[in-house]
RNA sequence: GCGGCUGUGGCGGAAUGGUAGACGCGGCGGAUUCAAAAUCCGCUUCUGGUGACAGAGUGGGGGUUCAAGUCCCUUCAGCCGUACCA
């Protein structure tokens, strides 16, 4: 009996499929296709667990809908611009280029070991101009349709480094890098209009319904519609310089008769305005913004608030003064920055109005109150209601009253209903090197002008220097200088380059046609696309996947294609876990490093006692990791697969278990084994004639086909290798002597090696050719179960006396319901119960369960 | 604060309102072995009982139902997202 060799056999099925060219994809009209995607990797260096579990989800995907006869389309490329390049460039002097590809070179080795179904003639790296000169074409067009512009904007830049900074550099308010003081900056930046698909971005999500509901959630926050109105609130004293009205945005029009005090952001223009010649104004705006920038302060801070002696007129009522507060809790960055204040129906204007002695009008009666016994002191009273204390508004309620609200102020003149959502324009200009160049140049005579398309791509240049501080580009002066494409004249090149999002907001348009010299053909694209099935990260609930929606959309404006939405099914796995250990310093310890005494564990290499900590994310700070390539080197691929599908639940977190691995790797050799038992010369696959335990494990493998068929489809990985393990448990239990027994077995064995062979390839594969098929698993279709072999012929079912068990029967299948009943009042356990006393009622629900009660 | 998700044996987890704990991990016992590993067989929710069996049991409390892990109300805990969003 050979031994179960997973290196030998990996490597060996791996190269047959390459040859066979068994993943190629090609559009062929006349199949239906399926594109399955994963999130593509950032080239860091080495894969990790994480990595594993993603592919493996995908590939399982794709083998299985391959099999099931679809055209499938499975690609894989690298998202290469980035940071992490840099800071290698300048922590070993080794170009990012260079350090990206002898990245990619050693992840797609081992991406390759785990015997992924990639077509890997798709594959390509987002940082090379062949990838990233489409992008700069595309924004040429989005330029062209207005879906590009340039404003000034605040960023984080650190003095010393001479850069700017992404927020997560910031920490504590100063560079990760340099520690100095973060300064705020107003650079022009380049912007896409993201918010004019804010409305449509929206309404779609309800269409997405093979999206979890979770991620639908985060986007539908993120988005951040209010429907409401802008009303305008003339100043009564003197004008402060230009200023002689505020401008606020409500959500709650229908209370605007309870208006007892306008309040505006700090940073509001009339707030600058009023500082300039108030000491004390200015002291309490200085305050705001040195409590702005401490993070968890702003949780529990205060509401607080200065007086400016500013008074406004109602609105719809002139006669009625409001004092004008500036506030801590009004935010520049939402709406208008300027709110009114509603006390009794708005939980911060009351703890605003209660600490400043402001009074407190309730004009929304909830219902079933009274409104002469209706009060507000401490609780707001947020919900809808009847209005009252509201003029000609009295007894309509909140919805109509908001209409009512909505159309006086525009009689008024006073304003009018607008919808504001919390979405901004998506910045996408970076202060780096490592990214596409932003195909623009700057004339001082004609402003930005755009790079004419013969003129494409701005490529970026190689020979740059990382020990000079600031933005490489920048300083490469024979890069930077160029002439004016308009006037002729001197100008320079836009330095900055794109936001990393910007390649992965198309790659999987570039994946339906990757040699396209236009990024993709319009008609690949309507083949191929949507994605039928993305998997990643949660992480990417919003940034990522808006922006592909969003970018999806635009190149759509601009006819690139004809499509909304990207991504029609989603799935977002969990994180891959490990228990933590530290040693009796407190200091971090590899899992490698320590080995388990009963139920104790000490490191390995000193004997000293180590601690089991929490179990946690893997990180390589905290040192949990287990490295894929030594488990692939160790086990196999497939039994890391195997164990990534086993245990969890693919949305949910996954603890990586040496336990675990084993269990998976002691499967496949059992497997193995049973397949080296089988005498494949005499041993037909008839199963006509099977009896007895022949025949039970025959219906036990038709069943496993369409359990673990149906799993397969419902991403229920788990139970799909639970069937597995069913169906090679009963291939244990088959007594030799029954007719038909070697049949059966064949039969069960080279189902089970069908239905593993998505999970677990390579075996499946090296078993398919041992049982002496000249076939390749990667071409076979998927085996189909014959319905009336699956069924099984009579059932145990339970019978319930009052609702609680106390005997089980065995009918056969679809047992006349009076036949049941019969057998069920049989039972000695039933008697025992009625008493000699007839049953008040018998419930039998077929197939199931039958409850007597009494 | 708000929104969402999750609570089931020692552990990961199964259960179209219909026999709770599939399958695996771990544990215990046995076979095999000079011995160990590997492998195979049996047991393994808890309590009582040699046993047949009885009682309890899906975070807590209540409800609907012949029947609730599953539906409804309420409450607690953990995790995730998000935030003075007007």
């Amino acid at each position: 009996m050979s031994q179960y060799n997973a290196p030998q056999i990996e490597k060996k099925w791996q190269q047959k499929w390459d040859e066979a060219g068994c993943f190629t994809a090609r559009i062929d009209p006349d199949k239906p296709k399926y594109y399955v995607l994963e999130m593509f990797p950032y080239p860091s260096g080495r894969i990790h667990m994480g990595h594993v579990r993603n592919y493996t989800l995908g590939d399982v995907v794709a083998r299985y809908r391959r099999a099931k006869g679809f055209n499938v389309l499975h690609p894989m490329g690298w998202d290469a611009f980035g940071l992490p390049a840099e800071n290698a460039a300048m922590e070993r002097g080794i170009h990012p280029g260079k350090w990206t590809v002898e990245n990619i070179a050693a992840m797609r080795a081992q991406l390759k070991s785990m015997g992924l179904s990639y077509d890997w003639a798709r594959e390509f790296a987002t940082c090379t101009p062949d990838y990233y000169q489409h992008e700069q074409k595309m924004f040429l067009a989005f330029l062209k349709a207005g879906l590009a512009y340039r404003k000034e904007s605040w960023v984080n830049w650190d003095p010393v480094e001479n850069t700017v900074l992404a927020n997560e550099q910031v920490v504590d308010g100063c560079g990760w890098r340099s520690g100095a003081p973060v300064e705020r900056r107003r650079l022009a930046q380049w912007f896409l209009k993201i918010t004019d698909f804010a409305d449509d971005l929206l309404a779609a999500i309800d269409r997405l319904d093979r999206w979890p509901d979770r991620v639908r959630l985060m986007q539908h926050n993120w988005i951040g519609k209010s429907d409401g109105a802008r009303v305008r609130f003339t100043l009564e004293t003197a004008p402060v310089g230009d200023i002689d009205a505020i401008e606020v945005f409500t959500t709650r029009p229908d209370t605007l008769f309870g208006a007892s005090f306008v309040a505006i952001a700090a940073n509001h223009p009339l707030a600058a305005a009023v500082g300039a010649t108030n000491k004390d104004a200015a002291a309490f705006i200085a305050d705001c913004a040195k409590l702005g920038t401490s993070e968890a302060a702003v949780e529990t801070a205060e509401k607080k608030g200065f007086d400016t002696g500013l008074v406004v007129a109602h609105p719809l009522d002139p006669s009625l003064k409001l004092p004008v507060h500036i506030a801590n809790f009004v935010l520049m960055e939402y709406g208008t920055g300027a709110i009114f204040g509603c006390p009794a129906h708005d939980q911060r204007d009351l703890d605003f109005a209660n600490a400043y002695g402001l009074p407190v009008r309730p004009v929304v009666l909830p219902d079933g109150e009274d409104a002469s016994g209706f009060t507000v002191t401490d609780t707001a009273y947020t919900g809808p209601g009847t209005l009252f204390n509201s003029r000609d508004w009295d007894g309509l309620d909140s919805d109509a009253g908001k209409q009512a609200a909505i159309a006086a102020i525009s009689a008024a003149g006073a304003g009018t209903g607008e919808t504001t959502y919390r979405l901004r324009d998506w910045g996408v200009s970076r202060q780096r090197y490592w990214g596409c160049p932003i195909p623009v140049i700057h004339c001082p005579a004609c402003g930005p002008v755009p790079v004419p398309e013969s003129d494409l791509p701005v490529t970026l240049p190689d020979d740059v220097d990382f020990s000079a501080s600031g933005n490489p580009l920048a300083n490469h002066a024979s890069w930077k200088h160029t002439t004016c494409p308009t006037c002729g004249g001197a100008a320079e090149r836009e330095q900055d380059t794109f936001d990393t999002f910007f390649e992965s907001s198309w790659y999987f348009l570039r994946f339906a046609d990757p040699s396209s010299d236009n990024g993709f053909s319009a008609d690949a694209a309507a083949y191929w696309l949507p994605v039928d099935q993305y998997i990643g990260g949660v992480e990417h609930a919003v940034l990522h996947l808006l922006y592909s929606r969003f970018f999806t959309r635009a190149l759509s404006k601009v006819g690139y294609l004809d499509l909304d939405e990207p991504f029609a099914g989603l799935m977002t796995q969990g994180m891959v876990c490990h228990q933590t250990f530290q040693d009796d310093k407190g200091g971090w310890l590899f899992p490698s490093d320590v080995t388990k005494d009963g139920d104790k564990w000490t490191v390995t290499a000193t004997g000293k006692p180590a601690k089991a900590g929490r179990i946690e994310k893997m990180s390589k700070s905290k040192r949990n990791v287990v490295d894929p390539e030594i488990i692939i080197e160790t086990y196999g691929a497939d039994t890391a697969r195997l164990f990534m599908l086993s245990d969890s639940p693919p949305e949910r977190d996954m603890e990586w278990t040496e336990s675990g691995v084993e269990g998976a790797s002691r499967f496949l050799k059992r497997v193995w084994r049973m397949a080296q038992d089988v005498d494949v010369a005499t041993a037909s696959r008839d199963t006509a004639a099977c009896a007895g335990s022949a025949h039970d494990l025959v219906r036990i493998a038709h069943k496993a086909i369409v359990n673990l068929s149906a799993d397969i489809e419902n991403f229920r990985f788990n139970r799909a290798v639970a069937q597995l393990h069913m169906l090679a448990n009963a291939i244990g239990e088959v007594k030799p002597h029954d007719t038909g027994a070697a049949a059966a077995k064949r039969f069960a064995i080279e189902t089970l090696t069908r239905l593993l062979s998505p999970l677990s390839p390579h075996i499946a594969e090296e078993i398919w050719a041992l049982l002496g098929h000249d076939t390749m698993l990667a071409d076979m279709e998927w085996p189909v179960a014959d319905p009336d072999l699956a069924r099984d012929d009579e059932i145990e079912i339970g019978i319930q006396v009052n609702g609680k068990l106390r005997d089980t029967i065995t009918l056969p299948l679809d047992c006349a319901e009076e036949d049941a009943r019969n057998k069920a009042l049989a039972s000695p356990a039933v008697g025992r119960y009625l008493d000699g006393n007839a049953p008040k009622k018998v419930i039998v629900v077929k197939n199931r369960i039958i409850n007597v009660v009494v």
